[in-house]
DNA sequence: TCGTAACTTTACCAAATGGTAAAAAACTTG
DNA sequence: CAAGTTTTTTACCATTTGGTAAAGTTACGA
């Protein structure tokens, strides 16, 4: 019996702490990138992590804090790519490397993409601040680098914004909107290669001047 | 008292019941579509169409009755500017045509895009009978015109169902994340102006042989 | 205008759900 | 290994929520 929770922890986190409070994430991203965030129970998260609903409250003090967390610690490594753009290196090469990653990322971490798309589709109640903070500079940033890109003539004259929302929009959808996809277009072993070949020859298309 | 409720009706829905159920939809949309199925409680809706719970119930059996009515009713009318590209007409035009529909509709209508993210984000639980049924031969068949096109050099050589994907990726994504672009983006106005032409310089890049 | 069927409202209910209390078990450390 | 601390488990609880029962009210055709 303790009186104040071990979380959030006075010290540095036990080992056991650390191990388990990622098995509760690892779960949970599962199901609210599913199901959304009220669609998910804490009984899902427990049977699916194989612990105790209570034991799910001993290391985050609600259900709520679950979600917070997950968004906090996924937003910086899904952001990574955009910041990895080089504004030295050649400019064609930047975006279009930076849009394999961005399809490769929807291939490999569907869940995370899903669970973003699911808090913007619904107005990002929770990430708001945290997009203003934390995305908002790194967009700005590099739109400027594309800018100056147009500005020297390296790649088509498009509006940055717009051109990096196209990227997003267009990576992200293979992983938001698998389940369509899978209905249109069955056969599940080449898909993967078409889309990023498709993606490919399109976006080099758009950008080339 | 009745002991059989009216829903489903047995013949023909009386005027009061075809204006309360479209009440009961258009309130049940903005609901379902910013805070998903689960999200969305009986007593919500209730309220933003001035009704009372078990009224809802009176004129839809459940609550999920209410989200597949929608999603039924919805789905032709979202898909009806697909089946309208015109095979005999100027394929160019055509594409651009429909994406500029797309784009109109994600303007207008950005709760039904919404609605329907959620629904494939989450797996399409409620949908994928119909996806296959109606969606599919649809696609396929339009993928068969773009296919013809292609063949008659009238447009660049893409796959056709990843086009699609690219252009529903594009459009939609201006309606459903909305929350982010009205972060990175802010200034109302001429955004959608821009996104519009942006979309049209883009795909007629694409689209150009 | 009167009777009946359609519709609305009030009062409920059972299950699900987020969360708590506290005892039991396991682990750490002097 | 003993004492204290952390972690897990069992038993609950209050609220929310989808849905029902049934009485009250309105609309409408004969």
């Amino acid at each position: 019996m303790r009186e104040t929770p071990v979380s959030p922890p006075e010290r540095k986190p036990s080992r056991i702490q650390t191990e388990n409070r990622q098995r509760i994430r690892d779960a949970a991203l599962g199901l609210f990138a599913t199901q959304g965030f009220r669609g998910t129970t804490l009984d899902q998260i427990a049977d699916a992590c194989g612990m105790h609903k209570p034991n799910l409250i001993y290391y985050y003090e609600s259900k709520e804090a679950i979600h917070i967390d997950l968004l906090n610690t996924l937003m910086e490594e899904w952001l990574s790519p955009l910041g990895a753009m080089d504004p030295g290196g050649d400019p064609l090469e930047e975006i279009l490397g930076y849009i394999h990653r961005k399809m490769e990322m929807s291939r490999l971490y569907p869940r995370e993409s899903r669970l973003f798309a699911n808090e913007i589709v619904q107005g990002a109640p929770r990430m708001l601040p945290h997009l203003e903070s934390t995305l908002k500079p790194l967009f700005d940033s590099q739109c400027g680098i594309i800018a100056k890109w147009i500005k020297d003539g390296k790649i088509a004259d498009l509006h940055p914004a717009h051109l990096i929302f196209s990227i997003w929009a267009v990576t992200q959808h293979y992983a938001d909107f698998e389940a369509q996809i899978a209905v249109l277009l069955p056969g599940d072993d080449k898909r993967a290669r078409g889309a990023d070949q498709f993606v490919e020859v399109m976006f080099r298309k758009v950008l080339t001047p």
